[in-house]
DNA sequence: CTCGGATTATTGGTATTACCAATTTCGCGA
DNA sequence: TCGCGAAATTGGTAATACCAATAATCCGAG
């Protein structure tokens, strides 16, 4: 990428090979002066792309000592590549059900009126318009709870949506396909106004409940496309075809 | 502290001048040369302290322009340093109770057991040994949810319990005097035991209702003996007893 | 042969200097 | 006053030097 900074090109590399197992959790990455002749980048570079590594709590740096890659899951990014988007979903349903049983005792005339802008914006058919609308309005919610752990969490939930490649993909295959966001965000909107607790967490359930199984029939749908591939080329590989011809 | 790293003092201090207002959301830093200076160290060195800000999130660089403050609630730190207590506290009532209500479906025998394990460690009168216990307890229940997103959520809110200063003094202040730890994880195990979710989730309410209570007693408590020892300053203040023996 | 201490080598830490790339600011001319 | 080009400013990368901490090796004594 043109204009990318060189140290995060060198994060990047490193993480890959932490993560396909040529740098081991536990073990020492080489030396600074021979990942600069690896890379062809120069050693204060490296030194760079090793802070950054440690701020992020990939690696732990001993002085005189070495590099070690630390194991990611107690990582301040808290991001397990793996997370599928299932498991996301249902993490959001959970949390985001009993945000909005609070929010629905807690939520102001303001923030219910900033709701009730985001709804129209969800309507609109640009996906940059309605996918902004429906992040502004689970974080209204969010705000509404008045918790700054409950908010802080939900934001991180949106950044996982948001930043994992796997995530973000079956997110974006599911959402062209989508006819009952603004009728399903209504649902919660109206449980919030009636400051109804319960009608709001049921309403979050289902909303998240649909997803779901939106997500499980592209899942579906991607693994028959898959298998009907597989067979066209199957068909291909075992035709006479080339074995008349070449005759 | 002996030994610890330039570049991290120089961290810190940045972003106390940004927790301050010194160097105001949405501004610009000043250059990096003029950081040099002002800390009297190198410029690679302030470098790297700006590539652990950016790692972080608490900074943007533009090249050319300059380096730009961002809003800390988007941090991958995920720690406004202002959260409460008790917002983390109920926001954990929330989130682990759903973990406990799910765990109880997906528990395995292995994790019973293990969760047997830490009940009796939680029993020991060395702190160190039931504290340990206790955020095992939670963490095996988050594993056994079987959703790696729950268990990264309750990840991050025991880390923010462990480091944010505000919340650790809280907990400390109450955890010599609590005395029905064991009695109240025993419910919370029993509960997974019989795979009652129902009576999981209300049961790890019931443990972090009492802990909210205890915050609160110890608070008020805190408040009494600080208007109390105002009190006895101004008696000292305003006796007559300095214009007695000045004579 | 083994163990301990001293020395050497290795690895990370910090600084100085140089030069390049991108952006902003300033000055001049139309 | 506005637009364009030049200069200044700011971040990006590299090379080099030397220091601090740790690990490895070697040598001598028991």
């Amino acid at each position: 990428m043109a204009g990318e900074r060189l140290y995060k090109a060198i994060v990047d590399q490193i993480i890959a090979s932490i993560d396909s197992g040529e740098f081991p959790v536990g073990g020492r990455l080489p030396p600074e002066r021979e990942l600069a002749e690896r890379f062809n980048v120069s050693r204060p570079t490296i030194r760079e792309a090793v802070i950054a590594l440690e701020a992020l709590e990939r690696v732990e740096v001993k002085t005189g000592s070495g590099i070690y890659v630390l194991e990611s899951s107690q990582g301040l990014n808290g991001i397990d590549s793996s997370i599928s988007p299932f498991e996301l979903t249902e993490a959001r349903a959970m949390i985001e059900g009993e945000a909005a049983a609070l929010a629905a005792v807690m939520i102001t005339n303001e923030q219910l009126a900033e709701l009730e802008q985001a709804l129209q914006d969800m309507a609109d058919a640009r996906p940059s318009v309605y996918e902004n609308a429906d992040k502004k309005f689970h974080h209204v919610i969010s705000r509404a709870t008045g918790n700054k752990m409950l908010e802080g969490i939900i934001d991180k939930l949106w950044y996982v949506r948001d930043t994992s490649p796997r995530v973000h993909r079956a997110y974006q295959a599911i959402c062209e396909t989508d006819t009952s966001r603004v009728s399903e965000h209504q649902d919660i909107f109206e449980a919030l106004k009636n400051r109804d607790a319960k009608a709001a967490r049921t309403a979050m359930h289902q909303h998240f409940s649909r997803i779901i199984n939106n997500l499980i029939a592209a899942e579906e749908k991607e693994q028959v496309e898959a298998i009907q591939r597989k067979m066209v080329e199957s068909r291909e590989r075992f035709s006479l075809t080339h074995l008349v011809t070449s005759e």
